[in-house]
DNA sequence: CACTTGACCTGTCCGC
DNA sequence: TGCGGACAGGTCAAGT
């Protein structure tokens, strides 16, 4: 499910809802899924404080009090969804009817914090998802995974240059490859990949190399619009997505190609194609996105 | 080193 | 209705 978006729609309403809360209990069930020693989970979560939620690419980071973080990855299927302790009438505070908190937990559900005013539930139907406990100092360079990340993509300080520089390296490979590539830029998934493609006109498979410093400046700005816009309505719920409250998001009602195969370009009317790109499923306008090619 | 493919899992949908 | 196969928003380890 979650590229930066969606993670940051998470990051925004656990924030709201967390911070300050003590760690009562931790409980899973499928290791994998919180793969540290549950003894020394127990040791360092147990009775810590809960000081902030960021976010760093598609990962959420959690410092605790005591010196130790979660690391929390999503991956395709996870959702972190909070339900208060009073919120058991199901209206109010948030919580509309078809929120998932009124059925939590359930069988996806993986990793439960009982905290002091409420329940955070960690569910991942498909188990590739992970909370990690990390020490805290120095965590983005201890890190494999953080380490390995390039820029956050909307920062006021992510320029151009750095997109056109870091997308040299990957010069021979197609331009979908390298906007998914985590190490180039941080946190553009599968739905903003396509939708930023689109909205640059260019076709996914075109060579990085082939592709002229005004296309790739125009796709700079598409990636940035396009996750900006999707914040602000909450993300994309295509299945499993919901927000730290249990609601889905409606940027997917806006998406002018992903998912939208057999319908009509909003621009020329030529019926979206589903193509395969990179080993991903991908949605373009074949005609207002044609391959080109230098020599 | 750059790039591609399969694996990790469960659930759903589609064709026979 | 049942069954097999393909596919799903991400990353990593292997392979070429």
């Amino acid at each position: 499910m979650p590229e930066l978006p969606e993670v940051e729609t998470v990051r925004a309403g656990l924030a709201q809802m967390l911070v300050g809360q003590r760690i009562k209990s931790v409980n899973n069930d499928w290791p994998k899924s919180f793969p540290n020693d549950p003894k020394v989970v127990r040791d360092k979560v147990v009775e810590s404080t809960i000081l902030a939620i960021e976010r760093r690419g598609k990962a959420l980071i959690i410092p605790l009090s005591g010196g130790y973080s979660l690391l929390i990855h999503l991956k395709m299927t996870g959702q972190l969804v909070y339900k208060p302790n009073n919120s058991d009438a199901g209206f109010g505070g948030g919580h509309p009817t078809d929120s998932l908190i009124h059925s939590l937990p359930d069988k996806s559900t993986r990793v439960i914090f009982e905290l002091t005013k409420g329940t955070l539930f960690f569910n991942d139907q498909r188990k590739f998802g992970y909370v990690k406990l990390e020490k805290s100092k120095d965590l983005h360079k201890t890190n494999a995974f953080l380490r390995k990340l390039g820029p956050e993509p909307l920062t006021d300080d992510y320029t151009f240059e750095m997109f056109k520089t870091a997308l040299q390296k990957r010069h021979n490979t197609t331009i979908k490859a390298a906007i998914l590539d985590q190490t180039v830029l941080a946190g553009v998934g599968n739905i903003y990949a396509d939708e930023g493609l689109f909205a640059a006109r260019i076709h996914p498979s075109t060579r990085v190399g082939d592709i002229s410093t005004t296309k790739l400046k125009r796709l700079y700005n598409a990636i940035r619009e396009v996750m900006t816009l999707s914040i602000k309505l909450g993300g994309s719920s295509d299945r499993n997505y919901v927000d730290a409250k249990g609601n889905k998001g409606s940027y997917l009602k806006f998406a002018k190609v992903f998912r939208r195969e057999k319908q009509p370009c909003i621009s020329c009317k030529t019926e979206i194609k589903k193509i395969r790109v990179a080993g991903r499923g991908t949605h373009i306008c074949p005609h207002c996105q044609k391959l080109t090619t230098k020599k």
